[in-house]
DNA sequence: CTCAAAATGATAATCATTATTATTTATAAT
DNA sequence: ATTATAAATAATAATGATTATCATTTTGAG
């Protein structure tokens, strides 16, 4: 992989960043720093960095994707009123993999878990 | 809710597949008893119908949601050959919402987990 | 039977993401 | 250092799933 100034930026404003931004919403950040960088660029990247990955790519909540700087395994709590997302130890689900894969022959390469519900902050406003 | 024609076909196309169909694949499979049907009309109704929790919307799987006429509990593995979704019971995760609420004071009102892999199916003929 | 509320069909609009392409940049070889 | 070339970028068009719009039709209570 060749260097490039974006992608360097890109990074570091996602690890500079713990609230898990849209590709979109990194875009409006670094506009800050390098006005003509492309949106195409930034999605480019991300993608890039999620394929070998070195950052981690969150699907499937509302209808666009979220970056996450942290590689070591992790799940995410998705508060449904102010939409904060927050990490999720993985030692909360020991031998998921396992077991799934001892009760039907399948191999797991990968699984993710999402949960929904009302957050600590949401939960004192109230 | 007002009883239409259309949502019965809807849902029973659904229920007699067990392919966690997209809203596309639905359309195409009604449009030969009902040729009339518009897309807006399906996804209006797999919409409606997850809303009110009589079927399931899976999010987060390549850039399409499925749907699923199965509302009991349980989560899905998505072979990562032939695409094929297949269900994993939820006794694989068993006090997996109380472990979280004991640990981070949130209140979990729903989660959900999905499984990457290589199926019995693949398996096999690799 | 009447009528308002809800549902539909057709299609335009939206919006996140990806593809395209001409241009620029990084870096290896000369 | 200079060139060559492979990769990256910026700008923007295209894509494609989903949603909104709206005129018309259908349902079901009174």
């Amino acid at each position: 992989m060749k260097y490039s100034r974006q992608r360097e930026l890109i990074l570091k404003t996602l690890r500079e960043n713990a609230v898990h931004p849209t590709a979109e919403q990194l875009y409006q950040f670094i506009r800050n720093e390098e006005p003509t960088i492309s949106l195409a660029t930034v999605y480019r990247n991300l993608n890039t960095l999620a394929e070998k990955g070195i950052i981690k790519k969150i699907e499937g909540l509302e209808n666009m994707a979220h970056f996450d700087h942290q590689t070591h395994n992790h799940y995410h709590f998705i508060c449904t009123q102010c939409h904060q997302i927050y990490d999720i130890p993985c030692d909360i689900a020991p031998q998921l993999a396992e077991n799934v894969e001892a009760q039907t022959g399948m191999t797991v390469t990968y699984y993710d878990i999402s949960f929904r519900g009302i957050c600590n902050h949401c939960k004192n406003r109230n």
